[in-house]
DNA sequence: CGCAGCCTTGAGATTACTCAATCAATGTGG
DNA sequence: CCACATTGATTGAGTAATCTCAAGGCTGCG
């Protein structure tokens, strides 16, 4: 049921034709329609890029891709579907440190050290796009204008999780529902450019709580009082968000998706 | 105007006091007195560095360097003395996001953004180097492993912010509190190289509250509590660490200042 | 000596947690 | 198509932790 990296490695370097259930090759790369989405890309940078590509892996519901110590030689694109990593406290408590959806870089802080810091659980099934550590120095060599925003995005992630270490270590738990459900939509309508205000949840209440530092029985309550006081409505693995206005108030939400700053690139 | 490696190396053995106490030689780029501590330096890349170098800039205790919302252009890289950044919330209270100390880069995250996400506030007086943020550009074309160097410092910020993530919203009063002092225990002792287990502690005890997300009464009674375990011992302006072992293990500290992998590095 | 900033301590209020039971939704097999 | 199992969500009651408000003590400095 659950197949971790290195059997996923090992299987690669083996045999690399022969991933299971392997889809059709993309003649682009996942890396390349993200990178394209913040900035136009060169022939010189594409052709850098597209010598990367790397076969993508398909993955499971509730699959665990990777865990926390193992050794890791990639980063990985999404290309379908959701996941998140966390990592699980002594207690036995998790933290969900982040979720990712189609086009985002998973396991970029990892590469500044040896082995992984954080477990890697897919939430639906879907695919993603391995992208190999050693290719980021050939980025850096012959790209260096997609080697600042490589370091860009790793920055707006920094950003991220600023804001959420502010509402996270004090807020009320209506305000950190209410900021992960602001920030969920942020990210999507900046990847998939939808303008609306419902969002597809398929985390459940306990793994929320997971996210935001909160038990389950803590975010039903939190979710309840949000829709007594109209400020959302759910329905079954949907959220919508009916006053924005009031609930990036109550929890100081900012979206720091919207932009990404190029001015000082090469 | 090319500087070579010896000099570098003449310049640093020739001037013992070029830690904290002492300013180092003014010749010398802060940054490149900090880089070199994690990789070696080629001639290029220090010629690439210095041509950033800008004069250094002195400030007082308590004196707010840069507040939210400013416009700006640099980096700064602490030659001397303590600071912190911090976001007010509407509520009134404050998060203090990072403490600075000599050899830390500050205002990181903000160059994906163009303008400040923190106000920067000194602790003690000191100085900072102004980098300009354009000249980030001109490492990435002439110096693509100083770049890749960059990327890497920022991935590992992220990395702490990450375990602080796990550690504020989960953790008792007390761990929160252990763990402030591990991190500064471990960032001291990884740019000062000094081993002793007794940390000058210039914040009080509001701003501790302020970094770990704590009211100033709940530090104290947390701190006294620490105290009475024998885990720590306090002095006017020193925290001492008793039992690291215990205290690690009690808000599971790791650190991540030891290491910087740079086996992708071009 | 007296002031100001900081720390400590007490008591009650607030908030989220734990434990436990129940309800609702979803999926499965007969 | 329905009975049943499973998972997830809700609700209640009591507990534990931190917060707020407030008073008092300590320390360094003019």
């Amino acid at each position: 049921m659950s197949r971790t990296l290195s059997d996923f490695e090992a299987s690669q370097s083996g045999s690399p034709a022969a991933g299971r259930g392997g889809r059709p090759q993309r003649t682009q790369s996942c890396l390349v329609t993200k990178l394209s989405q913040l900035i136009d890309l060169s022939e010189v940078e594409l052709d850098s890029l597209s010598r990367l590509q790397t076969e993508e892996r398909d993955f499971a519901r509730d699959e665990v891709l990777f865990s926390v110590g193992d050794h890791h030689q990639d980063l990985y694109i999404v290309q379908d579907g959701w996941l998140f990593n966390a990592i699980d406290a002594p207690d036995g408590r998790r933290q969900i440190v982040n979720i990712y959806h189609p086009g985002d870089i998973i396991g970029f802080p990892d590469i500044a050290l040896s082995t992984r810091t954080t477990d890697l659980v897919a939430v639906t099934k879907g695919s993603i796009c391995p992208f190999p550590k050693s290719g980021l120095g050939t980025v850096f060599m012959e790209a260096p204008r997609l080697a600042a925003l490589l370091l860009s995005i790793a920055l707006r992630e920094e950003t991220v999780l600023i804001d959420r270490l502010r509402v996270f270590s004090r807020s009320s738990a209506q305000a950190r529902v209410a900021y992960l459900f602001l920030e969920l939509h942020a990210r999507l309508r900046s990847t998939t450019g939808d303008a609306g205000n419902t969002l597809y949840m398929p985390l459940n209440q306990h793994e929320i709580g997971d996210s935001v530092g909160l038990t389950n029985v803590s975010v039903s309550r939190a979710v309840t009082a949000l829709e007594e006081r109209g400020l959302i409505s759910t329905a079954s693995r949907e959220v919508t968000l009916l006053d924005m206005e009031e609930l990036q108030k109550m929890c100081d939400f900012e979206d720091r998706y919207a932009q990404v700053v190029t001015d000082w690139f090469p």
